[in-house]
DNA sequence: GACTAAGTGATA
DNA sequence: TGGGTATGTTGC
DNA sequence: GGGGTTATGGGG
């Protein structure tokens, strides 16, 4: 079988969040090749931040000390303020959250992979060349269907662990002719879930 | 901030006079108390300052967007007997046409057009020159409105249920609160409704100047429109589908297109979309952007275009086989086909098919169904157990393993143990049965039969790799089900690789 | 009495 | 139905 | 108007 990825992905958030799914979750485990400053574009501020990266926003989460530090750094700087600006993330680590994807809109099926900041400065003066109209990696098709890859890796072993016991209806049992047998034989609960 | 400070206008006004000379051809005094005179396309005064009324057949639209913080838009393009065709010379049968541009205060208020050659009616709209081309503005948050009639025998929304049935002469939507109609209008209606049936079959309306060929896409600068077949539509998820694309070029292309709005897309359907980015930063298949503005939207019946490719478009599967050879494919890959029997019933979703098959009285009355699912497990998980010797009258099944011969028929006595779009985010996984014992699903795998796989080594290689195939990531099966005794058996079902 | 110029004046 | 208000349009 | 919203951040 054929690895593919012919081709080098453009998008730096695409490239690295796919990879912490690709790497079952571990930042550890990412390529220390990836894990280079990010230079992205501040696209709101208010009421949510978002930065991009010329095709994609993500929601940067500041750690507390990221956040003394720049203020210490750049006393007549807010943070709001950053909107249209340019920013730099200096050091930084992704974690795998489960979050309710109905509310948060920077997640997918009750995933997110959070870009931690932990030191990050501005760059007022400087302009990015305008790029795509940036959109949610979270609506992302391959993106998407990363996840999902993610999740079926997951529940399979989930299944080989825990349904050890298969247990077939008898054919006996599913020939009778009962019309008002109900469906629900058929559901299958995790054993072992949570 | 003082609540007055905003500058609102003062309600007490100051009369003014001026003076308004008889307009230009203003619509002929509504003597036989005909209240709106509608006009042909190019005869709608280009000097003139007045409202005009009219019919047209929409050959475009974007789908209602949002411009600022109390505006939204849609734009269309119209024909009608008289504007349909580029005059110049070496334009060959290119489409002429006039644009319509909508504004309205709410999204509601302006029209969703999901196919072409529907009949829309406009009242109270302005024309003037933009770009050489005769536009029509209408202002729905003022005085203009518009209806759409559909000229086919139901409108989108109504062949999927989605809408409430109307007559011919009835709009299936319309702006505002009422809806009013003179008795003059009903041989216009008939009238252009017969003409779009026409324009259609003689014409493809969206002509080569209107689209891009997918295998020109990655060149383009910025967006382009596209006409193509859908060759499938894969839940992605609780709120998307994801179409799968081929046009004339041969060149395949995924989109994903929300459900809530785009609901009336059908696998096999001729679609055209207003507006698409060639996506750059998908690496594993060619995926085209869509925007808030974008839409996606069918053909009339009638349209030669749509018949055309139709039945020249077909799926050669060959995106999938090639996914097939990678240790991991982000295409998804449906790997059976129905009988063609059940080309119109209609698919139920895991969660409607084990959670609502006994409570909704719908569902509870029907016992064969259509559905796709992922399969995570399947039991037994020792493949040569699949088959098993059957005796008739006992009902007993017995295990092949061992030299004896045992009496009885072979059959296959699988379990998959599956889940999809609906079921995706709960801790249940759902048993759907392939029991071959009453010759349900006999042909599942595809001309393998049941024999004794603990002797048969040629059949228990290939459905050794069979049970690879269907528990691996992004492999579904579409599947015809029957419903016994609470038991789903599949039927009529067959994997094509 | 017919025609013109000037005055009048929104509407959901 | 009528008056008051908000809003679109037009004239100045 | 061939376009870029948002208490709608999976119609907009």
């Amino acid at each position: 079988m054929s690895k593919s990825q012919q081709v080098q992905q453009q998008s730096a958030f695409k490239q690295l969040y796919a990879e912490l799914f690709n790497n079952g979750g571990d930042f550890g485990k990412v390529s220390n090749n990836l894990k280079k400053p990010l230079k992205c574009y501040v696209k709101e501020s208010y009421p949510h931040f978002l930065v991009t990266d010329g095709y994609f926003f993500v929601t940067p989460y500041f750690t507390k000390e990221a956040v003394t530090e720049f203020h210490s750094k750049f006393p007549n700087v807010n943070i709001v303020d950053l909107h249209d600006k340019v920013i730099v993330i200096n050091n930084w680590s992704l974690e795998l959250r489960r979050v309710n994807s109905a509310e948060v809109f920077t997640s997918y099926a009750n995933l997110e992979a959070r870009l931690i900041v932990h030191s990050f400065k501005p760059n007022l003066q400087e302009r990015l060349n305008p790029t795509r109209y940036p959109v949610n990696l979270y609506r992302d098709d391959e993106f998407k269907t990363t996840i999902q890859h993610f999740r079926h890796q997951a529940l399979q072993q989930s299944l080989a662990k825990n349904l050890k016991q298969e247990n077939i209806p008898d054919i006996a049992k599913v020939t009778g002719g009962d019309k008002k047998a109900k469906v629900d034989a058929g559901i299958v609960r995790a054993s072992t879930s949570k | 901030m003082s609540s007055a400070a905003k500058n609102q206008r003062s309600t007490s006004r100051v009369t003014k006079k001026k003076t308004t000379g008889p307009k230009d051809a203003a619509p002929k005094k509504a003597e036989k108390g005909s209240k709106y005179e509608y006009v042909e396309l190019t005869k709608a005064q280009l000097t003139s300052v007045t409202a005009q009324h009219f019919y047209a057949v929409v050959i475009d639209a974007t789908f209602p967007y949002k411009t600022n913080q109390e505006r939204y838009i849609c734009s269309l393009k119209i024909v009608d007997p008289s504007l349909y065709l580029k005059k110049e010379k070496g334009t060959g049968d290119n489409s002429d046409y006039a644009t319509l541009v909508l504004y309205a205060k709410r999204f509601e208020d302006l029209p969703i057009i999901h196919r072409l050659g529907d009949i829309i009616r406009i009242h109270r709209a302005t024309i003037r020159l933009y770009n050489g081309q005769r536009q029509f503005n209408a202002n729905i948050f003022y005085s203009s409105s518009w209806a759409l009639f559909s000229t086919d025998k139901k409108s989108a929304l109504q062949e999927i249920g989605g809408q409430e049935a109307t007559s011919d002469l009835v709009p299936f939507s319309h702006s505002g609160k009422n809806f009013t109609f003179q008795k003059n209008e009903a041989g216009i209606v008939q009238n252009i409704r017969k003409w779009a049936q026409q324009y259609f079959t003689q014409y493809s309306v969206i002509s080569n100047d209107m689209f891009t060929a997918l295998n020109k896409a990655q060149a383009q600068k910025g967006d382009f429109d596209v006409v193509a077949k859908i060759l499938q539509i894969h839940e992605l998820d609780e709120y998307t589908n994801e179409l799968k694309l081929k046009d004339a070029s041969g060149q395949v292309f995924y989109t994903l297109a929300l459900k809530l709005k785009f609901p009336h897309l059908r696998t096999g359907e001729v679609v055209r979309i207003r507006s698409a980015t060639y996506d750059e930063t998908s690496t594993q298949k060619k995926v085209l952007l869509l925007s808030h503005y974008s839409n996606i939207v069918t053909f009339i019946s009638t349209s030669k275009l749509a018949k055309e490719l139709r039945g020249k478009i077909t799926d050669d599967r060959a995106v999938e086989k090639a996914a097939l050879k990678q240790d991991v494919s982000l295409s998804a890959v449906v790997l059976t086909e129905v009988d063609k029997k059940h080309a119109g019933l209609p698919a139920h979703s895991l969660h409607d098919l084990f959670h609502n098959a006994d409570s909704d009285k719908e569902l509870s009355s029907k016992d064969t169904f259509r559905t796709q699912f992922y399969v995570t497990k399947i039991e037994p998980s020792d493949v040569k157990e699949w088959v098993k010797a059957y005796d008739r009258k006992t009902k007993k099944v017995t295990s092949l393993k061992g030299s004896a011969a045992k009496g009885g028929d072979n059959i296959f006595q699988v379990s998959f143990l599956v889940k999809d779009a609906s079921t995706q985010l709960n801790n249940n996984t759902y048993r759907v049965l392939l029991y071959t014992h009453d010759g349900l699903g006999a042909n599942f795998f595809n001309g393998v039969k049941a024999d004794n796989l603990h002797k048969n080594a040629d059949a228990r290689k290939k459905l050794e790799e069979y049970s690879e195939l269907l528990t691996r990531f992004n492999s579904y099966v579409d599947a015809v089900v029957e419903r016994r005794n609470g038991f789903y058996f599949i039927k009529d079902t067959r994997i094509v690789y």
